[in-house]
DNA sequence: CGCGCTCTTGACTAGGGTCAAGTGCAGTGG
DNA sequence: CCACTGCACTTGACCCTAGTCAAGAGCGCG
């Protein structure tokens, strides 16, 4: 893992190449990376509290973002994958709200404000990419939030898994029924509002259902049908289609 | 109620004022509204599924956001207050992944996309505001977030009504102490990820420990820094601080 | 007067938290 | 090669918070 150069398949390029239309996009879209770094794991990233000076973009790995509590536990908002926008609100903020932290080694690239928002102005298509991704964060939170305040331990769970299978489908990575997850069942049970103890329980009974196995940091889906349908689950928020004109 | 003039104590142009530094920001700021409209209660504003074409400005009365459960249920997102904007995010998804409702009569004016584009290409303080708002609903989703994972029914309420308490101070709403509350208790519930059943209970209890009431639409807190203590609330990010230069 | 809505309370249940003990395994050092 | 340690994962027993079911009160409204 090195903070090599651009490369063709970055998950960055995937996303995001689908709105550029001519060079002059793609230029854009090139113009906003600044310098790319090698996060290492466990390390974090932005701390909460500080002031919130660049954002980032996610190239390679998993981070997550996370609030700490007065008690000592901690709620993990939303886990960045590869191609993600990391703390772009957070730029217009005075400090940063929350804290982020690589799960995985990761390679990410700086994104300084001033040269957002100058690209924003000089390329429209700049401008509609990074909204559309801003609200697709804030439609990834929706659902996040329905899941914390509306849905048992069992589909809170799988529709996780489902919405992170189909996160990395369009980040290029894993299968259609399988993907590798670097995710510890304390994380999930700090996502997903449980103890990482209920969180066990409930993996056990999907597993002994034969709906979905996670097992050796790989998650597989042994029924997929049977788990969209449980919980309701429709992708189409998380990925652009293209207006008609 | 009416859907009258520009007027200078409105909750918006409270909020939005402070950024601008000249007419011509003031220009910008009035120039994005459009047309007016009165919202009666209970009529629903965008609905779930539907084309996002325009966005909104709410000047008076509370709306609120939420998504129907396959079974039924509902969970509300946030409440939308005057001076906030309502579905700015959604104007740059294909279609709105939430409804949105009056819950009281409401007076909003349209924001147009393609006019909030331009009007943000050619004020750059228009820009930053418009972000700062997205970044301010980011956090308050953010907070909602870790009330529904990791506090229990007694904190999230406490924590929902100061959190509302200081939204509406910055509004020019209610007092230090307290506030009037359209929200029924099943609303609470929907909010809070409860039932009304026991939200009822949870009011109850503070009610006797003397901290906070509810009644007839009206909220109290009796003992403020004891309950701003007891969930850790520090509105900060509520308001917008000024950059020094 | 009766309907429907919100609010209230009680009795019972169940989902998920707490506490405690134990397993499996990757490192590390003798 | 084998203890020793530490960490993530497992499982069981018990408890408590919040949900479910049911009944009733207060009140605005046609």
């Amino acid at each position: 893992l090195t903070a090599g150069p651009f490369q063709r398949d970055d998950a960055f390029s995937r996303r995001f190449g689908r709105f550029a239309r001519s060079k002059a996009d793609e230029a854009a879209l090139a113009d906003i990376r600044g310098v790319r770094h090698v996060v290492a794991k466990r390390k974090e990233l932005i701390q909460d509290g500080a002031a919130t000076l660049v954002a980032y973009i996610l190239h390679e790995g998993w981070m997550c973002s996370y609030k700490r509590l007065p008690d000592g536990g901690r709620q993990i908002m939303d886990i960045r994958l590869p191609g993600d926008f990391i703390g772009v609100t957070g730029l217009f903020s005075a400090v940063s709200d929350r804290d982020i932290e690589a799960l995985t080694d990761c390679v990410v690239s700086e994104v300084d404000k001033a040269h957002l928002i100058s690209g924003m102005r000089l390329s429209p298509m700049l401008a509609e990419a990074v909204m559309w991704n801003i609200a697709r964060d804030d439609a990834i939170a929706a659902q996040h939030l329905v899941n914390l305040g509306r849905r048992s331990a069992l589909g809170r769970l799988v529709y996780f898994l489902l919405e992170l299978g189909a996160r990395l489908h369009d980040a290029g990575k894993g299968t259609s029924t399988t993907y590798e997850c670097p995710l510890s069942q304390q994380m999930l049970a700090d996502t997903l509002g449980l103890t990482s103890i209920h969180l066990n329980r409930v993996l056990r009974s999907l597993r002994e259902r034969e709906w979905l196995t996670l097992n050796g940091g790989v998650v597989e889906f042994l029924n997929p049908s049977v788990l969209r349908q449980l919980v309701g689950f429709d992708p189409s928020y998380l990925t652009h289609v293209a207006e008609e004109d």
